[in-house]
DNA sequence: TTGATAATTGGAACGATTCTAATTCTCTTT
DNA sequence: AAAGAGAATTAGAATCGTTCCAATTATCAA
């Protein structure tokens, strides 16, 4: 359930990184946020229909791409997969477990950043580092 | 231009690892390695129809798949861009240039996949790890 | 040389994403 | 509160990269 506080706090957000706050942004922004996955646009567009069956897979698109350029959310990519969005806008990698296909956030702390950074020749300066690990766990994951 | 030996080598590798070494796969993986770039499925094809006009794209798609199986190329992938091939087989990331499209490679120093590694949970093994930067350079790349 | 298996081929099919052009909305200015 | 300009939404067509398919051809072991 979404409390009207929830939904202003949401409109709120996006004036605030400068996006127009159209009802569409913010139900696939309050989908996106009200769980913790990392969906694809066809599973967003499927989650917000619940909410609002009128929107179109079209403007799926435009919000996501609206709300990763505002920074709001990140894109999840994989070799031949569809992409994915993610809401978490903490400093992580991820880890994408090849038997469940399961995609999990893996923090990463400041000092391990810069030591990647510092990888990087004169003159090159990163906007975005990527990480992400590929395998499997030897246990179920407990959530 | 390619010597004989080259070629033979070309076959060996493939056999050494299992792959199969028909004339197409020892076209694709040879026009791999002839260019430090990274080419996407589409310039794989173009490259190599120069030297084998009669193969067919579907052809290079299952030669990339075999040469990446057996370990012997890389697959990069960024947002909505089609996957790249790439024959460095040194643990390494990729940066990518957002102004001019170039994708440089970046070396990894063993320590620091010590210390990617280290990040992960208890039971967590990874088989690979992707790391890749965006962003620019100041100076134009000199090579 | 033969047979079993694997690879290649061209074209159709597919899934993900983008484009298009018409409509509707939002927000600012009156 | 109304109007107008620009932005967002929509449905559907189009596009792009990739995979599938069924028929043909090649490879390798016996």
């Amino acid at each position: 359930m979404i409390s009207d506080t929830q939904i202003a706090s949401v409109a709120q957000r996006l004036s605030d990184r400068g996006v127009r706050p159209t009802p569409q942004r913010e139900v696939v922004y309050q989908v996106i946020l009200s769980k913790r996955d990392h969906p694809t646009a066809e599973e967003v567009f499927d989650r917000v229909k619940a909410q609002m069956p009128t929107i179109s897979l079209a403007t799926v698109y435009n919000c996501l791409d609206a709300l990763v350029q505002s920074g709001l959310i990140k894109q999840v990519n994989y070799v031949r997969e569809p992409t994915r969005y993610c809401p978490n806008l903490h400093e992580h990698a991820h880890f994408h477990d090849e038997s469940t296909g399961e995609i999990r956030d893996i923090d990463l702390p400041p000092d391990v950043m810069d030591r990647l950074r510092q990888l990087l020749p004169e003159g090159f300066s990163a906007t975005s580092i990527d990480l992400s690990f590929r395998g499997s766990t030897a246990q179920p994951s407990q959530r």
